[in-house]
RNA sequence: GGCGACGUAGCCAAGUGGUAAGGCAGGGGCCUGCAAAGCCCUUAUUCGUCGGUUCGAUUCCGACCGUCGCCUCCA
């Protein structure tokens, strides 16, 4: 597998620490607020690539943090009159209910910022007693001049920037205002643990330092995260991790492009900065948000619009028809055929009984297509057109009469692919489209079918249609084959 | 100002030093009582513009134009 590598700008196989196994650590949210949905592409970026890794046979453990102590959160525990544990609870809630309603996979762990003081504080003190850090005015800080390698990520030039006045307002008494602090000196009023430089709280980027030493070791394989976080915050980790350590921190950084909506940038003052509640509002589908999230490489800005997620509806909807008939040639309902647990050896097997007709090499390519473009850097546009050529033969072949078998092996061919795509399965997805109102049971579609049949022997075209009207208001699709009307919900 | 990314059909989006995947939308046809779905055909002599290297460039180099991002706590 390859991925990129944010450190040298180029394409690098991956080479995990340990044979098999891969280490992640994902930047988490900040819980002072419901995510948004640029929040929630990087969160999906990183469930591709974990749900990739699993396909390709890695094990994987990823970390995700969850930054529950920060100004924000601390002003607006403030203002609210609550604890900081008061105040982010509901945030935590509101950010694990989008992950599932996105079907991102559960991390192995969600550690709180929290939770690690006391990690942070052996960091900072092995940063003190190797002369990278100090204590000033307002807290201890990172002295930036002592890591050589400093800007390395990002490709920033420390000696000819920040000399600016940006810097001018710096409230701390830092002895060079680029360095950065690693634990700030709290406040009256504010929250606090107790530390061997007095009651305060840690800086932003140490808690990373920390639980992902905690969680995976010095050095780990892979670090994620949206590229606004090259600058400074992965920056900082690395300065302080590998100084701290006498280590290599991470072997592979990849960052996530950002999302736009209507071609510009999210934000509070443009009323474009979405969350999942306000698509929901808008009837919006997250089955096709998460379609279109997938079809763009995560490493390219996506511009976020109406048009583009009905687009990604539409896409969905012609493979959504694929499986309904593949599970109708199968016999049995969605109940009987593979689901997305379904494993290689399972689906292996069940191509095996596919008859010859050259139908076992469509699953093949199907298979080999697929895989080769997750391995080449998550190339899941690749990967998607390999689907849709599936589609499309698949489709040709159920013309002229696929075999029970053939329609369960390509079945089973979908369910490895959802492995990582997450969005074949509509019934995974139940969206309230219909009011309850006009809700039919399986009973009565079936009845009204009936009696539209009978309308059709006889001829009665307006008696029929009329029928078929009246199921189509409920949300259901009729399609009359040579072998009778096959119905399914819309 | 410094650093960086991108610009491929109406829209979205892969890709390669040797002649452009895939999806959506559109047009024509087959099928159908009519539909729906599906299938077949069709929609970029061309990959921002101008130069250069090359037998040959969309792919490499340079300039320019345009869009976007980062430059101390925003995924």
């Amino acid at each position: 597998m390859r991925l990129h590598n944010t450190m040298s700008r180029r394409l690098e196989p991956l080479r995990p620490l340990r044979a098999g196994e891969v280490g992640i650590y994902t930047c988490g949210p900040t819980v002072y607020d419901a995510p948004h949905i640029g929040n929630l592409r990087t969160f999906l970026f990183e469930d591709v690539l974990r749900r990739s890794l699993h396909l390709l046979g890695y094990r994987v453990t990823q970390v995700m943090n969850l930054t529950d102590v920060e100004d924000k959160i601390i002003d607006g525990a403030h203002r609210a009159g609550q604890s900081i544990a008061e105040f982010t609870a509901p945030h935590v809630d509101e950010f694990f209910a989008d992950l599932a309603a996105l079907g991102i996979e559960p991390a192995e762990h969600y550690p709180r910022a929290t939770e690690h003081i006391d990690g942070m504080i052996e960091l900072i003190e092995a940063l003190i007693e190797q002369g990278y850090a100090y204590t000033a005015e307002g807290g201890v800080f990172f002295r930036i001049d002592r890591f050589e390698r400093y800007g390395r990520l990002s490709g920033i030039d420390l000696s000819q920037v920040v000399r600016g006045e940006r810097v001018a307002d710096d409230e701390y008494g830092k002895d060079d205002v680029r360095d950065f602090v690693l634990w700030k000196s709290a406040k009256p009023g504010e929250p606090s643990w107790p530390s061997p430089w007095g009651d305060g709280r840690p800086g932003w980027h140490i808690e990373c330092s920390a639980m992902s030493r905690h969680f995976l070791g010095e050095t780990f394989d892979i670090h994620c995260g949206g590229v606004d976080n090259i600058f400074p915050h992965h920056e900082n980790e690395i300065a302080q991790s590998e100084c701290a350590h006498q280590a290599p921190f991470v072997r592979h950084w990849l960052h996530s492009e950002h999302l736009m909506v209507d071609g510009e940038k999210m934000s509070k003052s443009k009323g474009n900065m979405y969350r999942l509640a306000d698509l929901r509002q808008r009837g919006a589908s997250l089955r096709a948000l998460r379609y279109l999230f997938l079809s763009v490489h995560y490493r390219r800005k996506i511009n976020f619009t109406d048009a583009s997620l009905d687009a990604a509806g539409s896409a969905l909807r012609r493979l959504d028809e694929l499986r309904f008939r593949l599970e109708h040639v199968a016999g049995g309902g969605p109940d009987s055929t593979a689901d997305g647990d379904a494993g290689g050896e399972e689906a292996r097997q069940s191509d095996d009984r596919a008859d010859a007709t050259g139908f076992q090499e469509v699953l093949d390519a199907l298979r080999r297509d697929f895989r080769a473009a997750l391995a080449d850097d998550l190339n899941l546009s690749a990967g998607l057109a390999a689907l849709f050529r599936f589609v499309k033969e698949t489709n040709r072949r159920l013309e002229a009469g696929l075999e029970t078998r053939q329609a369960a092996a390509a079945l089973a061919a979908l369910a490895e692919v959802d492995r990582v795509l997450g969005v074949l399965d509509p019934e995974a997805w139940l969206e309230p489209t219909q009011s309850a109102a006009a809700w039919l049971g399986d009973a009565e579609i079936e009845a009204l079918v009936e009696r539209r049949d009978a309308a059709r022997a006889e001829r009665d075209w307006t008696e029929a249609d009329r029928l078929r009207d009246e199921l189509s208001a409920a949300g259901v699709v009729l399609e009359d084959t040579p072998g009778g009307t096959l119905w399914r919900r819309s």
